[in-house]
DNA sequence: GTAAAAAGTTTCCACCGGAAACATTGGGGC
DNA sequence: GCCCCAATGTTTCCGGTGGAAACTTTTTAC
């Protein structure tokens, strides 16, 4: 106990850097303050990123693959032929229920975009929406179709945690909203 | 010249941000930086904005109007019942143009959201994407149809500026291909 | 058992946003 | 025409931040 060795910190930097945000938000996030809440100095977190942003990218990193995680699971719960509508829904919900994780899946100007890991955790994300079947090989580029979904309910997501949707609906109502307008597009997914 | 008094400081402070936004990105924003590129102390910012969040906000409101007059300014030139297709790719164009006005707009964790030139502003952006006849007064709540529209295009946008379709649409071709993306919409825009 | 590498700490630096106290200026009332 | 005051800048200070460098402690490999 209390060793001087942590055993596991890079871990619990990603630990410590998600309870963060969710707090004080993505940009107020602060390595020291991640530190100090493991109980150790801000010095330490630099052997395991070289600097704040691959530490970012870590986190958006395993972000991206909760929230995969998160659509995979409601997509299994659910028929074959009516995948995108919960899909999408679940993308929606788990940006609203993890704002500040969802931005930071997204927030390309923070993160080192070409990571290697971070590229296929957000690949898998992506697949996730170009509906069920869809079982998209590297080069193959996104359908229109897949494409439309993707961004609508990317659009949908964005817009709900920005606030910029507050003043016309409620939130109770709201994800039964996003339903019905989701709806709305089955007609023009066909390939 | 080079009188003590500067004259307009708040609009060049604004200028400034503007551009150095664009070279280092939102987040990296400085008000020292800004008050050096005009020859100014950093303090003298904070006579005309009494902080970084307002003068963010004040910038933002200005973004969005530089990006409402630009989607006005294409709808003029289009016929009546097209409106939707040109209007929408005009802001995707905006925000790919000027991406860090763009995020400016909505980054709400950055600006204060209260604001009440701010609300106006964006409400005027949010009134031009609910097609072209439906003049929204303040407490009729968005029609699906808007909602859908606005979310898709804002989609597009979002994930345009970050990056994340770089691997699957070449920028060259990338409006052409929103274009056919967003006429499949058509259909599904009925009131 | 020891040498090297891994994982912490301490100390330093430049920069940042912001507060406070002070200096300069220009405009309005007399 | 003068003077006072409010507006606008400046100087100086503070605590917090990311990051580099040098040092210490621990673990591991041989």
């Amino acid at each position: 106990m209390a060793s001087y060795h942590h055993g596991n910190l890079s871990e619990a930097l990603l630990d410590a850097a998600e309870v963060q945000i969710e707090a004080v938000g993505l940009e107020a996030l602060s390595i020291r303050a991640c530190a100090k809440a493991i109980g150790v100095t801000h010095s330490a977190a630099f052997r395991h990123y070289k600097n704040k942003r691959h530490l970012l990218t870590a986190l958006a990193t395993r972000s991206a693959h909760r929230m995969a995680d998160a659509i995979q699971l409601s997509a299994e719960k659910t028929a074959q032929n009516k995948g995108f509508l919960e899909t999408g829904l679940s993308y929606i919900d788990f940006a609203i229920q993890n704002p500040q994780q969802f931005r930071s899946v997204f927030r390309e100007e923070l993160i080192d975009a070409d990571d290697g890991s971070y590229r296929l955790a957000t690949a898998r994300l992506a697949a996730q929406l170009g509906d069920g079947r869809e079982q998209r090989s590297q080069p193959e580029p996104i359908s229109e179709a897949a494409l439309l979904a993707w961004s609508t309910v990317h659009g949908l997501a964005c817009l709900s945690i920005d606030g910029s949707l507050e003043s016309d609906i409620s939130k109770a109502d709201r994800m039964q909203f996003f339903r019905k307008t989701l709806q709305r597009l089955g007609p023009v997914l066909e390939r």
